[in-house]
DNA sequence: AATGAATGAGGATTCATTCAT
DNA sequence: AATGAATGAATCCTCATTCAT
């Protein structure tokens, strides 16, 4: 699962399983809580209730559990928006659905926001990765609505990466930093924008 | 521990002036070069070619440093923006301009990037003040150019959050993490999206 | 900065005890030695041969080993004075057993006694503490001396606190800036004032 | 004035002894406040409103300012009991105004009778001299009192140090860690012990 | 006399990681 | 597998003192 571990560091029996699940649950707790830099291995060896070096039979460093993290984000992210985005639909509604999705999951998962940004700075490898994935599938599915005829032609490739600068900072503004307004509200006004643009004559 | 509530850092003469400006200088690149933590105060004295406790004597702590350069740093945006964009134009044409301006000097000051986008977890309120600073500015643009009949009617708010978001990843995708590409073609790239949005009846 | 409000730095082994009381005994040279200010944590750890971060794992700061060893003089004058006096007297005689039990533990413990007067500026606290566990000793012991009928009607709280001045100032005095002359002496002279006082009638 | 002084730091003028007098003062709240090691030299400028380096015009370094102020507060207060003791009296009756006098003159000034005390580890030979004071000057007045058959006799020198030790506790205990009683019951109280002694012959 | 800029030695504390048991 | 004791490099910050103006 972990590709970038090098050592073996795998667990062998089901209670070593057991014990790297609790770790990675208390880390995630400690990273979101204390942010990269003041979070500590003792922290998450005691929320997880195991002595210090037991941290080192599973994990090579604090990097590397972090990396775990952010990846394992990643596929959470997905699968929320996954489950949430009814395909079946024309573009711009599937995509607005996709923005709502990830506004509710930042949201949710504030905590989490906040690792995978800050490892634009321990792990810059890692957010390329998770933000990659995003804009790489945006630029498919725009490419792929082109082709259907549902929407004109244009850069996908960097729509689609200012699509998914709009919606984090959507996100860090409407869901993390102040979150008394309704997700959806903020969907539409931003499936508006991305659907018709600006220009005035368009409404006409 | 200073107990007075008000240490007075401030240089009185043009020594002191001069001094304080080096270190400011030289914590722009300690600070860009290093990032937040792995910056140490005497770095940024040995570059600055002053003792260590010299840098006490003009500033509090490294976070307090890290703030006036932040805050310095939307300054330099500003002006930077300000100067390369020709406000007489149709409000479309003023946005690509500024979202050009914006990325080019994110290529340019790669580090000064770096510094902001860290700060989100160092100086969180300067952080948001200076993103706010932007998108307040871009809310109040959008809301005149519609009273122009420039662009049509919308939610600015949104909007203009957007706007940054947009900016901020093309920067980093673009200018930041691969510089191949002209800046002047991704800005064309944005403001088609922004200016006329994806939907195909448009260009009709 | 850890934000677990209890700290668990108690050894769990044997060898940690051994540890954690090397500490305490070089910590007590260390900071009878240099007084609380010069001494420095790297100077305990030398003394004890453990490495300097070794003694925060036993210890939180400065102060709290401190603390612990103000604690510790406590009972250790306390099991000294009571090794040396013998309960089954009349209440005068065992206060003068006191007195110069104490100012005996003074003359050999110098260092101890510099370790105490020092916490009144350091952890007044703990010094209360060990005053304040002498003067209540002897307020308890004074009343129930007047029970006996042994000793005279007074305030036995300030009787009590006058004793520990006395006792301290002497001790100071005679047994740390002057130590040649008998301990013995200075105490039958303390015990003659205190039995009879100073009135001319009295010896009548 | 000050015999400690070896370089030249003497003012000259009028506007020196001015400053230097700011600086006394300003020394006594910073000592008095935060005790002689937080005390910075700075914070005793700041407070006489002078340049930092201004100190170094007229003192040649913390220790002698201390040195200089101990030895002010000697003055002070023998000075204030002076005032408040009417030798035409009896022995006992003129210690008892001692004793509460100089408890007053705690309560009064607890942050200058913490300079004092601290002078213990900061300057030991100040500290000696403040106390050795007191009790020379208790001594003489004892064998004149004995020479007058005021009072009988007995070990002088022990009994003066045993009422400076009984005063300075009974003033730590009574006037700076509690005040709510009051300073003549105290002063009564001991005067009652050194008056008549313990022994319940006496009161017969 | 007064100023305030500059100095740098000094010391407390943190914490990721190793290793013997 | 698990433990927890031991390590020591790394770094921030303080502040008495000097000195040129």
């Amino acid at each position: 699962m972990n590709h970038y571990s090098t050592s073996n560091r795998e667990p062998k029996t089901q209670r070593g399983r057991d014990t790297r699940n609790k770790l990675l649950d208390a880390a995630e707790t400690e990273f979101g809580e204390r942010g990269y830099h003041d979070a500590a291995i003792s922290g998450i060896t005691q929320r997880a209730s195991v002595a210090l070096g037991t941290f080192y039979v599973y994990f090579e460093s604090k990097e590397e559990i972090f990396r775990a993290l952010v990846t394992h984000m990643g596929h959470l992210t997905r699968t929320w928006i996954h489950e949430r985005v009814a395909e079946s639909q024309d573009r711009l509604t599937v995509e607005r659905q996709g923005i709502e999705a990830f506004m509710e999951f930042v949201r949710r998962h504030g905590n989490l926001y906040q690792i995978i940004s800050e490892a634009q700075f321990v792990a810059e490898d890692a957010y390329r990765d998770y933000y990659t994935g995003f804009a790489e599938s945006y630029r498919q599915n725009l490419e792929r609505a082109a082709g259907d005829g549902e929407i004109r032609r244009g850069n996908y490739e960097v729509w689609a990466w200012a699509l998914v600068g709009m919606s984090v900072f959507l996100g860090m503004r409407f869901a993390v930093w102040d979150d008394t307004r309704s997700v959806k509200d903020m969907a539409d006004a931003v499936a508006d924008l991305i659907g018709s643009g600006m220009s005035p004559e368009k409404g006409a």
